[in-house]
DNA sequence: GGATGTGAACTATTTCACAGCC
DNA sequence: GGCTGTGAAATAGTTCACATCC
């Protein structure tokens, strides 16, 4: 068996993302350390969760220093990010599309958009914010050929489904889907939904009832 | 004290807005009645889940039939949505915000996008996707004019702050953040965080380790 | 004094499993 | 036989609270 499985907590993955901004956050403004009430203070999680987080994945800190924020960036990217890199491609270039492409093809991270795809003759050919756009029928030959993990899929709900089962035949492992629907997928393929209508009817409801709040992660997303 | 909450999971209003569209294409499939683990096959959610669910919301069917479609559409309804609608307003017309504009004024439902707001000169007084877009400095003004009860906020992160302050004073009670940066707002405001990021690298996470895998929801964010 | 690291308590959520009904 | 409704068990996640260290 293999040494050990650390097992971080699902939750605690979407919250190390999290982090990770702060810690970079603060390393631009030059700070060197950090305690986890202020790392409470900037993602809205209660310090004991975020020293329970860091414990999860085997960083430590110092009672008289707090915790090293170039150290803690970089356990967060050993954890999260794969050393080659994440592959990722993009399918369906409408309005949704086009913002992540310009989101991700922004900033340097450990996720590339190497392809985008679209089922438009007209779009496909183009370069979109930096990434060239090829048709749909290109996809199952290139996304192998790239090896693509992660897909996210961008197209209306009707196309959705057909959408992920090229993806999964070509190999993709993962699969964020902003269509409004629930895909099939064969075990093995970890598809997360983002689902802006559930999101605005969940914020509808806690928003007209309540008098007290909290902050939550879409699952989750939100994620 | 008031005639006992009934007091629905947190978990279960985001999969009531889920089995709310299922049942809705089974309208439009012309079924009557569904049982359980039909919704668990076209939700990915487990059938004792769908029943416990349910339940939760005082929503019973029959052995012999299952639950009646047309009812379980009224009594969501009766849980998630308010009788005179939810007014939201969206911040941001860039790309995501134009996706959202479209998304809800392609379909009819209890949200209604009753103003969009851009800080450019230059978007401020078209109308786009049927929504007229208005220069952000009208935003306190008109979101109390409007009583409009949640924002979305589709700016750069840098702004998102000011923004989220902006829709607070102007009596919103629910906001759903888009930009990639966590929200400080005063209690009684519920945020509900969607992190493209944050998802993305949390299905690369899962997708590179897991041979087994399954389905999630944002939350919670993602969504 | 104020911070981390963490067992233990607590809360939330999901799943099991089965009685009762058709 | 197969389905709903639901206590009870199991699991997951969060918070408490305090020993320990600087």
């Amino acid at each position: 068996m293999a040494p050990t499985k650390p097992d971080v907590p699902h939750r605690t993955i979407a919250r190390l993302s999290v982090y990770r901004r702060v810690a970079a956050t603060l390393r631009a403004e030059g700070r060197l350390t950090v305690y986890s009430h202020e790392i409470s203070g900037r993602t809205g999680n209660t310090a004991a969760q975020v020293r329970r987080d860091l414990m999860s994945i085997g960083f430590t800190g110092s009672p008289a220093r707090g915790y090293s924020v170039p150290d803690l960036a970089d356990r967060i990217a050993e954890v999260l990010d794969s050393p080659e890199g994440l592959r990722v491609a993009l399918v369906g270039v409408g309005n949704l599309g086009r913002a992540i492409l310009a989101y991700f093809l922004g900033r340097r991270s450990n996720v590339s958009v190497v392809a985008a795809f679209d089922a438009s003759q007209e779009k496909a050919g183009r370069v979109t914010h930096g990434c060239r756009v090829f048709p749909a029928t290109e996809l199952p030959r290139l996304c192998r050929d790239l090896g693509v993990q992660v897909g996210v899929i961008t197209v209306p709900a009707d196309a959705a489904q057909e959408v992920a089962d090229l993806l999964v035949q070509a190999g993709v492992k993962g699969i964020v889907n902003f269509a409004p629907t629930r895909l099939r997928v064969v075990r093995g393929v970890y598809v997360e939904d983002v689902d802006i209508t559930t999101v605005v009817e969940k914020v509808g409801y806690f928003a007209l009832r309540n008098g007290g709040a909290m902050a939550d992660e879409p699952e989750e997303s939100g994620t």
